[in-house]
DNA sequence: ATTGGCGTTGCAATCTTAGCGACATTATGG
DNA sequence: CCATAATGTCGCTAAGATTGCAACGCCAAT
């Protein structure tokens, strides 16, 4: 994330990307003035994106005329995967905490939401964790509150101006506070079911860096340090 | 891939998505003049388009002013592995394959190359075999020949016109036979170690879809029938 | 020193893109 | 069954983003 633009941007490779972006996140079909809704673009404009898209093979049109993945994601997919090496580095550590019992999960934050590459509770195969929960709210999810925590302050509050925060009904401040907590414990950990009690602690994996590991289950505070530990140090050994 | 361009296709995200495979597929940091020679394009659009990637997070400038992946590639992969749902539709078909003792591999067509999605070695557990292999050329990967197979003779012709082919000496006419050939059977098999006999024998995993499974190792003749059978299950498990 | 490569950028001409408006099509609701 | 409103799509032209030459500074090898 380089903060500063270079000499001449292309506007039409980063709005193109984010309409990507979107389009792979979205959990059914999407047409192109949905889209441009949520992305606070020109309908006309992403209507020819995802038409470049799909000529792509990347997109590919429903039989009602909304967009979905095309097989070209699969490329994308196989390319990304291999180019950022995380999968690699992180599945042999992520194996090796699921001795604990608990859901395991590995993720990136974009925007205002966290994208898992890695999601499993106790009993399911490490394979069958893969590539499978979509898109959650990042405020509701300890990984979430993890990496927001490394951006600025200002980031934050134009990520969640004027809207409702999920999981924090007091809006920006009472959001702000809780990342000030997690920024001073070095980690995340969140409440993300108060009837059975079950707890979120999660540690980003490298300073700036996109991804977090986290530990989810009945979590009671005396558990907590050895958790964090592991943690951490599995944070260390995916390393990047 | 939607045959005919739509309206107005967007020049700046098609070669900007070709400037990112490119460098996810680059196994090193690669200067941007470099890449231009690799896409044929000229050396400041590749420069604006890398900058632009960099500047999203997804490309990261070395020590030495190349380019490499950066942390925005998880959040692409994350994305792109949740939106195409190979890996979750795959992988348990994977695992039962792997009872046979031979390499088993899935892999998606990229321009002349194949990527690998997974490949693993018997004896290999199957998590490492996520997103190990970059690219190999097709005309030499089973893969590779499976998937080329699908495309029509003028594409093909084209892909590799006035150049050396990986595999066949002989040049276009000899590939040309070979692909003619895993046409009338359905499936490839080639001959990918001849010194250890080694074989490859794989299916493509849909029509027209990007993806095949194949299987290597010592693969005499009368075994070929029965690995085929189970291939060609697996694929339409596989399905999409 | 010199040469040739590299990444990078300024600049002006150019050609792509923006977005209105229009069209056909498809729900939705009287 | 007709309104009404929403959708996906495309032609058109002004507006403006993009192109690529040329040039810069840098580095490595000669």
């Amino acid at each position: 994330m380089n903060p500063k633009p270079n000499a001449q941007p292309n506007q039409s490779l980063i709005d193109g990307i984010a309409t990507l972006q979107a389009l792979a996140v979205s959990p059914e079909p999407v047409g192109n003035r949905e889209l441009a809704r949520q992305l606070g673009f020109n309908p006309t404009r992403v209507n020819r994106l995802l038409k470049t898209l799909a000529y792509l093979g990347i997109a590919r049109q429903t039989a009602n005329r909304k967009y979905t993945a095309g097989p070209g994601m699969h490329v994308l997919a196989a390319q990304s995967l291999h180019a950022s090496r995380i999968m690699q580095d992180a599945l042999p550590v992520l194996e090796e905490l699921r001795r604990f019992g608990l859901t395991i999960a590995l993720g990136v934050l974009w925007r205002d939401s966290v994208s898992y590459l890695f999601h499993a509770p106790p009993g399911m195969t490490t394979t069958q964790g893969i590539g499978r929960i979509g898109l959650l709210p990042a405020t509701s999810s300890g990984i979430g509150m993890a990496l927001l925590a490394q951006h600025g302050d200002d980031h934050i509050a134009e990520l969640f101006a004027d809207r409702a925060i999920d999981g924090f009904p007091g809006g920006l401040p009472d959001l702000m506070a809780a990342i000030e907590a997690v920024r001073q414990l070095g980690y995340a950990r969140v409440c993300v079911d108060p009837v059975e009690d079950r707890h979120t602690v999660a540690v980003p994996v490298s300073n700036l860096s996109f991804a977090a590991v986290g530990m989810s289950g009945w979590i009671p505070e005396q558990n907590n340090a050895p958790i964090v530990e592991a943690l951490t140090n599995a944070a260390h050994r995916i390393g990047d």
